[in-house]
DNA sequence: AAGGACTGCAACCGCACATTT
DNA sequence: GAAATGTGCGGTTGCAGTCCT
C-alpha cells in the first residue's frame, strides 16, 4: 500500500540489471547517477531532440530512444513528483472517459505529470476499481441474484477501459490533430513549459558541434528546478572545473 | 521473523507516424 | 517519390518496497 516515492533508480543494486546489456552493445535496465548526469548535461547542450545523436556524443551506451524515456518520464526539470492530488486524480479519470487511453493527450492537459506516469495511475486505479467492485458484486450477490449485477457495470467499464485501445489504435485522428496542437500548445504555455528559444540557441550549438567546433562553454541554464538544482549542483557533478569533465566525455563520445 | 502477495513505478518493446536525405 | 532515420505513443514487463498472514 505505502509506496516508495521514489524507487532507487539512481544506484542500482548489482547483479544482472547492472550489466544488462542489449544486443546492439547498449546498456539496458535502470540508470545510475552518473549517467543521469551525463544525459542532462547533454541535453541541456543540445536541446531535447536527436537522442540518438545525444546518446552517442554523450557517450552513454544507451539508446536514444531510452535517453528520450529517462528524460522525459524522470529527469524533466518541469516534472511533477509525488502522489497525485485528488484534483489530478479526478483530471485524469474526466480526460480518459473523454479520450480513452491517449496518455499523452491526456499528459498534455496535465503539466508535470507524464503520459508514463498518468497510464501507470490509471492501471492501478482501475485494477483497484476492478477488486472493489467484484468483491461488492460477489456481496451483493450473495443476497441477491436476480438484480442486475454491479459487476456489469464494473466489468464493461473495465473493458472499456481494455478495449478502449481500439477506438484510437488506428492512431491520431488527423482531422483533429492540428487544432488540437494547438490547443496542446496553448496548455503547454500556459503551464511555462514551452522551452522553444532554449531549443533554438541550441541548435546552433548542435551545429558547430556537428561541424568540429569546440561547445561554448557557458550555457544557458534552463528554467530552474529541484532536478536541475540537484543536476547542476557541483555536489553532485563532483567536479570543479566543467571544461575539464567535458573534455573526458568528449573524449569518450570520440571513443565509441 | 519469514515469506508470499500486492503495489507502484521505471524501463523496454513494437509499432506507427513524421521528418530528412 | 522512396528509403532511411528519428520520434512519439501505448502496451507490457519486471524489479523492489511494503503489507499481510
Amino acid at each position: 500500500m505505502k509506496m516508495k516515492q521514489t524507487k532507487k533508480t539512481s544506484a542500482p543494486s548489482p547483479g544482472k540489471q547492472e550489466e544488462a546489456v542489449a544486443p546492439g552493445g547498449f546498456r539496458k535496465g535502470p540508470w545510475t547517477e552518473q549517467e543521469d548526469m551525463k544525459l542532462a548535461w547533454f541535453v541541456r547542450l543540445f536541446g531535447e531532440r536527436r537522442w540518438d545523436f545525444l546518446a552517442k556524443v554523450s557517450g552513454l551506451n544507451r539508446t536514444g530512444k531510452s535517453c528520450r524515456l529517462r528524460w522525459v518520464n524522470y529527469l524533466h526539470p518541469d516534472l511533477k513528483r509525488g502522489r497525485m492530488s485528488p484534483d489530478e486524480e479526478r483530471l485524469v479519470v474526466d480526460l480518459h472517459a473523454r479520450w480513452g487511453n491517449r496518455w499523452s493527450r491526456i499528459a498534455k492537459a496535465m503539466p508535470g505529470r507524464t503520459d508514463n506516469e498518468i497510464k501507470n495511475y490509471w492501471r492501478t486505479h482501475t485494477r483497484k476499481l476492478h477488486k472493489d467492485t467484484r468483491t461488492a458484486s460477489a456481496a451483493s450477490a450473495s443476497t441477491s441474484m436476480s438484480a442486475a449485477s454491479p459487476g456489469t457495470t464494473s466489468s464493461s467499464s473495465s473493458s472499456t477501459i481494455d478495449n478502449d485501445n481500439n477506438s484510437h489504435h488506428g492512431h491520431r485522428d488527423q482531422e483533429t490533430a492540428a487544432s488540437q496542437e494547438q490547443a496542446d500548445h496553448q496548455l503547454l504555455y500556459t503551464a511555462g513549459i514551452g522551452m522553444d528559444s532554449h531549443l533554438l540557441w541550441n541548435d546552433a550549438i548542435m551545429d558547430s558541434y556537428a561541424w568540429g567546433a569546440a561547445v561554448p562553454s557557458m550555457i544557458v541554464p534552463p528554467p530552474s528546478s529541484p532536478v536541475w538544482d540537484y543536476c547542476c549542483s557541483d555536489s553532485l557533478w563532483g567536479i570543479g572545473d566543467d571544461e575539464v569533465e567535458y573534455k573526458k566525455m568528449l573524449a569518450v563520445a570520440g571513443a565509441s
